[in-house]
Parts: C-alpha cells; sequence; structure tokens
DNA sequence: ACTAACTTGCACATATGCGTGCAAGTTAGC
DNA sequence: GCTAACTTGCACGCATATGTGCAAGTTAGT
C-alpha cells in the first residue's frame, strides 16, 4: 500500500483548481487583505462552493498562505551568508523582491490582526536572521548604533514592508528602491547605499530602463 | 441675535459627548481601523444610537476625523521654514510626533481603500510642504539625489508613516526613533542624522513631551 | 464507456454591521 | 419644576459574509 490510510491521490483538475485557489487569494488579498472568500472564488474562475472543497473555512486558506510564504522567505534569509552586514541586508532585501508578489501577501496579512500571532511565528526563522546580522553590523560598526539592535532589526524590517506594500511595484526601479530604503535605515549615507550597490551587480536589482544611477 | 438661522447651541452633556465620540473614535480606529461603530460608541460610553444622534453614518465620522486631522498636520508643516532641509524634515517629524495619537488615526484610515482619495486631498498642504523640503534638500546636496524628489517624497511619508503606526509608540525615545528613520531614508548616514539631532534639542525629543502621566 | 471524483447552483442557517423609527426615560438649563 | 433637548433600548429592514447540505451536472482516467 503506497499509502497506508486514505487520501487516493486527488484529480488532475482539482489539484490545478487548488492552485488556483491558492494563487487567486494571493492577487486578491495582496490589494485588499479583507477580501471576500466569493472574490476569491470569482478571480480563481472557480465557484464558492468548491472552494469550500479544497479548504475548510477562511482560515485554513490564509493559513496555507502564511505557511507557503513563510517558508519561501525563510529559505531565501538562511541562505544570506555575507560576512558584511549592509550587503546581507541589500542581498536579503533583493532576493525578498522577487517573491513581490507572495510577499506583498504576507506583508498585508501580517498586518490584520486576526494573524499576527501566527505570522509572526511563521517568519521567526527569517527575524532571526535579520537580527543577526543587524547584531553584527553595529559589532563591526557599519551599521547604526544609535537603536538597539532589537528595534533596529524590527526598523529594517518596516521599512522594507513599507516599500513592499505602499510603493509601486511596478515602478522602473522598484528593487532598488527597497533596497536603498533598508540601507538608510539601517545606518548608511546615501552614497554609500549607491556605492555598494555600484559594486554588486550580482545583487541583480534588474532593471531594464535606463534611470541610471545617476547623481 | 446671536444666531441668523436655525442651530441653536447644543446642550452641554451633548456637545461633551461629541467630542467623546470623536476621541473613543481616534483611540479605537488607531488599533483597528475597521471597528464598528458599535466598538466606538461602547469606547465612548455611549449608546450606538445616541452615536447616530450625532453623526448622519460612518463616513460623516470618519470625514470629520481627517478634516480634523488633517487641518492640524497642515498647520505644522506650513509653519516649518527653516532653510537647512534635514533640519526641516526632523523638526517636521518631532513636531508630527507630538500629534501622536491624531497621526495614528490618520495613518491607519489613509491606508484605507475608501478613504485615501478624500485623505489624500486633505493633506495635501502638508505633501506640498514635504515635497518643497525635498526638492531643496536635493537641490543643495543635503539630501538623496539617486531618487526622484516625487518619490523620495513618498519614501519619507512612509517611513513616518510606519514608525508611527507599527512602532511602540510608547517606547523611550519613539519620537527620536521616528526622526532617524526618516532622515536615514531620506539619505543622511545615522551619524549625520545623530549630530543633527544634538545640534537641535530644540527637536525636543528624548523622553516624555509629557505622556508622563499614569493610569 | 463507465465510474468515481469533482464542480456547481441553490437553499438554508448564522452572524455581523449599518442605518432608522419610536416610545419611554433622563438631564440640562432657565 | 417645566420643557425641550438629549439618551437609550428595542424593533425593524437591509446588506454582506461565512459555512453546510444536497441533487444534478461534468470531467478525468482507466
Amino acid at each position: 500500500m503506497s499509502t497506508p490510510a486514505a487520501a487516493r491521490k486527488p484529480r488532475r483538475d482539482a489539484r490545478e483548481n487548488r492552485a488556483g485557489i491558492l494563487a487567486a487569494a494571493i492577487e486578491t488579498l495582496a490589494s485588499d487583505p479583507h477580501a471576500s472568500l466569493d472574490a476569491i472564488a470569482r478571480c480563481a474562475g472557480v465557484s464558492r462552493r468548491t472552494l469550500y472543497g479544497h479548504f475548510a473555512d477562511r482560515d485554513s486558506l490564509i493559513s496555507e498562505l502564511i505557511a507557503n510564504g513563510a517558508q519561501r522567505f525563510n529559505e531565501i534569509a538562511l541562505r544570506i551568508d555575507d560576512a558584511d552586514a549592509p550587503l546581507a541586508l541589500a542581498r536579503l532585501t533583493a532576493l525578498l523582491w522577487h517573491e513581490a508578489a507572495a510577499v506583498q501577501v504576507s506583508a498585508a496579512i501580517a498586518l490584520d490582526e486576526a494573524h499576527v500571532a501566527e505570522t509572526a511565528a511563521a517568519l521567526a526563522p527569517l527575524r532571526g536572521q535579520v537580527l543577526a546580522i543587524v547584531g553584527r553590523g553595529q559589532g563591526d560598526g557599519s551599521l547604526r548604533t544609535d537603536v538597539p539592535a532589537a528595534i533596529l532589526a524590527r526598523l529594517v524590517e518596516e521599512a522594507a514592508r513599507s516599500v513592499v506594500t505602499r510603493m509601486d511595484a511596478a515602478s522602473p526601479d522598484a528593487a532598488g528602491l527597497a533596497v536603498r530604503a533598508v540601507l538608510g535605515v539601517a545606518g548608511l549615507s546615501w552614497r554609500e547605499a549607491v556605492a555598494l550597490i555600484a559594486e554588486h551587480p550580482e545583487l541583480d536589482l534588474e532593471s531594464a530602463s535606463g534611470t541610471e544611477g545617476t547623481d
């Protein structure tokens, strides 16, 4: 027996629908964290009733979103191993940016009273990593020391969240903007931030257009 | 006749209740922008029905909150006249901080889909002032120029909003934190920010502009 | 082509929030 | 102490959202 109890493999269309619902939830909740299940279902091209066939209730859906997102973010965060703290922050921000869509939901959901605790728990590894980086940066003098590490970590997180959720993600250099904001809050002068970014093209802050660095 | 048409002066308890409702709305909505009128009424120690005696509907209440807040913020913003852009930003942030409670609601409400437009309109003068300061700072090289003025103004606003809404307003140096975050995002290194703050004790940060309160 | 899995629409129950009407109670203020 | 102003509770009607049961339709997979 392949499976000890229950659970024959679900049908193809069912799996597609389930994925579609999750995707629709991300898309819909990103712009409105209070969107109804009906809105999500319609966005997924599925009936509301079907949604309940895949998720027990609203919380189940949200929880799965949080779990999925958190896992991706944590994996990214734990892969960062630059010794240089500012660079680590920059890279972390840049990498997370690529998950923009997912990040937006998580960021939005994280603001929702009902799920703060759950999100906080799920993102613990990421937060630990940020705190570690910040602490290291304060130790070697590369980051500001006029703010306690714990608060600075929080400040950095909020700066990133702000840019992700409140600034136009489609703007020319959105990823770069996020990195600049984070580095600024972390204590670097803007010229230092610009220099750091210039020295590390592998940060891959895209992008097309020629809004060139310029200053 | 003191009053030409209509409007006999309302009774005292009525005026008190009205004010109480507004205060309760600020307190309640600050923590949960989606709080029900019932919650607000209860917080004001008044029946839900009474609330409707003072405000036609939810929007009327919110609108008055926005109008009140915006007026105070705009007045403060337009009083700033420091030639030095970083200092102007610092002072603006510090002054607005004193309106913390009111700022929190406005900041929270401003995030609400239904009232963004209204808030944006009401805060136009403040935003104009920020843009002017930022432009000036870019012109004289005291603020970062790697980001267009319009976006930088936005970034500054979001940084301030973040700290106000998301960081513990009761923490030791919350006002200073806001100023530091704003200056950091605006391009100053943290040492420059610290120096600026140190040179201008009249910013009145650190400690206690009086919530010495207790209850 | 047959069957089990899946989807769907509809009806239903429940809950919450908004906004209103009204009759009975309180209170401010003269 | 009288009266108008104000508050209150309760009853509605309305709208939206969640979650479930069920019978009838589709569809995937063998």
